[in-house]
This record gives structure tokens, sequence and C-alpha cells, in this order.
DNA sequence: TGTACATCAGTGAACGCGCGTTCACTGATGTAC
DNA sequence: TGTACATCAGTGAACGCGCGTTCACTGATGTAC
């Protein structure tokens, strides 16, 4: 595709260009300024062409919802690399489980637009059938962390299902908590703190541990 | 107050008239369709009359998200009345801990218009701190519960701060998670197993047990 | 008990807004011969 | 290599919508004397 080309008639990736501005609306205001007139608007182009690549604002607004979501998994493994790893193998799985964790509400915290449009309601595609989750990168990454602990007989089997569930419930449940519920206005030293309490509770949920 | 006659000039209650059909609407659609015109719709009353009463679209929608808490906390207080009291101390403390979770949940998932409405952005106080939440008669609730299991010695004293929060995260994460989230599409059955599991992971982040 | 008048609680018309979407169109591109 | 023409990817004007909010107003209520 050639590019640079300025005011020329075919812009050769809008598709592109109009989901990586609907992106950042969503990034800076949340679902709500995802506007596909204000995403045409950005590109430099008329409303109407958006048509030609998207069949309207719903399809437009699920491309978002899917690249918020890879931008938390991408987030949540960069957090991964980032932290030292472990010598010890149950220590390097526990590790990865907690950091996994906190990448989540991290990034719920530091990209609070992008995080709400990823689980804001509206913009599904009709065939993701009720598993269809289990896909989702970040879930992946947390099954697993999970399996690991399992093969290290940490996590006891009978344990393991729904384990995913009851992780992500946590790390989910602490974002929205701290971003739009009544938490909010906690200062920054007690949301770490909460964080932290709250990844002791996914460990001590799983793991036994002897009084 | 007189009431019963109809078409009377002076309403006599409109606020709270208001409210309770402010309330009725995000009950059936969620906070969108709180729409300040559509109440007054509701009640027979001018779109003007409203500003009579509040200062706008933003304090209507403070005051149904505020009664949806209200609700929120009556159908676990509901809930707990219905369950059985056990007589031996410590599982009637597991068992409200558990039952306060679980209403949690199952409002959410029988009320999702007001679970959204009372969670979403915007229509905040002001003068709400960083700790008003803990007057919320839900929370209050739940630390008496940890409390209690504090005082029985089945939750470590070390473990107690932050236990809301925790437990809290869980429930709620896990409303959002089947109500708006990848869970959406859970059959009846897998939402329940889901639940409790989830509910255990809460008893056993707090509670110690050996393998 | 009656009357004047301030105050309260409504009315209805109007405004501006920006959205998603449709329509008939036109300029650019690429392919068949 | 040139030309005709189908197709593709844009344009710009227009529509209807329903919202929150403001405005000047009027009917009802209650109080002072």
């Amino acid at each position: 595709v050639t590019q640079g080309k300025r005011g020329r008639y075919h812009h050769g990736d809008l598709a592109n260009a109009l989901q990586v501005a609907a992106t950042e609306l969503a990034r800076k205001g949340g679902p709500e300024a995802v506007v596909l007139r204000e995403a045409a608007r950005a590109v430099g182009v008329s409303a109407t062409a958006a048509y030609r690549h998207f069949d309207g604002h719903g399809e437009l607004m699920h491309a978002v919802k899917d690249e918020a979501l890879r931008t938390l998994a991408a987030h949540m493994s960069e957090e991964l690399a980032a932290s030292p790893e472990q010598s010890d193998p149950i220590a390097e799985a526990v590790r990865r489980l907690r950091t996994l964790g906190r990448g989540y509400v991290r990034f719920a915290l530091a990209e609070p637009g992008l995080f709400r449009t990823a689980f804001c309601r509206g913009g599904d595609k009709v065939d993701d059938g009720a598993a269809g989750f289990q896909q989702a990168p970040a879930f992946h990454m947390l099954s697993r962390a999970l399996d690991e602990l399992v093969e290290l007989e940490v996590l006891p089997a009978q344990r393991r299902p729904h384990a995913e569930v009851f992780a992500w419930s946590v790390a989910h449940g602490l974002s929205m908590l701290l971003l739009d519920g009544p938490l909010r206005h906690l200062p920054a030293e007690a949301q770490e703190a909460v964080v932290e309490r709250s990844l002791d509770g996914i460990l001590a949920g799983l793991i036994p541990t002897e009084p």
C-alpha cells in the first residue's frame, strides 16, 4: 500500500485507520466517546466513508473492544516479562499468577478508557458462543499459570475447576471498584495496599496453608 | 399530604414520584434509560417541573443510584433472613458471609438494570469523601460478618485489614463478568457452579485450612 | 371572615446539539480487448 | 499501447431523533391585616 501522498482520494487503509482513531477515542474517553463521525473526522474522511468498511457504529465498536482486550493482554504479558523470574518453580508459578493479577488491575488504572471499553455492554458479535471467552489471550495466560500450580502440586486438583473465574473475579471486581466504584477516591498508597491484599486473597483462596 | 385527587395542579409529592419513576426506568433499562423527560412523562408532568425538585439530570441520577444501592442492601438482608440460622457460631458466621456474597451476585443477575445503575459512572455528589463508602449499608453488613469471624478466631487478625475489599471484589467482579462480561452466556447451572466456587474462594482466602 | 398579595409549583414552546444513517452522486482504479 | 467501461471508495447534503435545559408564563396556596 502506498502512503504519504496527502489528499489522495483513496485512502488505502481506511478500515485500519478508523479503528486506530476510534480506539484512541476510547482510550481518552471510554466507550461513550467512540463516535463514528468523530473517528472519521480524525482520519480526515467523511462519515459516510466509514460505511464502506464497517457495517455501522456497532461493528466499529466491536473492533475497538477487541483491540482493547488485546491491549490488556499485551500489558499483562509485559508486566510478566518485566518482573524477575524466580528459580524455585513454585515461587515462579506463584509470581506469575500474582503478576498477572497485578497487571490486570494496573492496566485498568492506567488506561481506564480502554479498560471500560473492553468490558462495556453492546458491540458483541452474535456468534461468540458460551465459551468463546476461553480463547481470550488474557484468560489463556491465567489458565496456564493455574495448570502449572496444579502440576507442582500446590494447587489441589479438586480446587482447579473454575479457579480462573475466581481469580479473574477478584482482579476484575477490584478494578471496577477502584475505577468507578466506591473505592474510586482511595489515595494511591491505599490503592496499592488493597491490591496486594486482594492478590494475597487469590493465592490463599487457591493454595491451602496450615494456620 | 392529600392524594387521590386526579389532575390537580400541585402534585404534592413530585420529588418522590419522579425518583420512583426514574428508578423504574433504571430497573428496566439500566443507567442509560434514566431520562429526565421520560420520568416526568411517566408521572404525567411537564419536564420542566422536575427542575423544581432536582438540580437537573445529574441530581436525579444520583437519587436513583442511591436507591439502587439501598435496594441491593435490602436484598442481601432478605437473603440473610431467609436462609436458616446455624446453631454453631462459627458455622453461623460463615453462613452469613456466604449468604451476603451470594445475595450480592443474585441481585446483580435478578435486577441487572438496578445493579448497573448502582455502579455506573457519574451522578456522584461532590462531597462523598474517600471513605464515604464505609457508610453504605451493604458494606456495613459485610464488615460485621468479618468482625465476627475474627472474634471467633477463625479469621486471623492479621488478615482482617482490607478483607472487605477482597470479599467485595470477588462478588462484584463475578457479577460484572456474568452480567456484561465474557461469562454472560454461561448457562444457568454453570453460573451457579461458578458462584459457589467463588464463594469457596472467598472463605478459603480468609480462613486458613490445613491441606 | 374577607381580601390583597407574595410565593410556590406547575405549564408549554422553543433552542441547540450531535448523533447514526441514508441518499444520489463522483472521482479513481483496474481490467478486457 | 490505447481506450471503454465496470467497479470500487470516496463525497456532501439531508433526515429524524430525543435529549437536557431555558424562558416567560400562569394557576394554586397560604399568610398578613
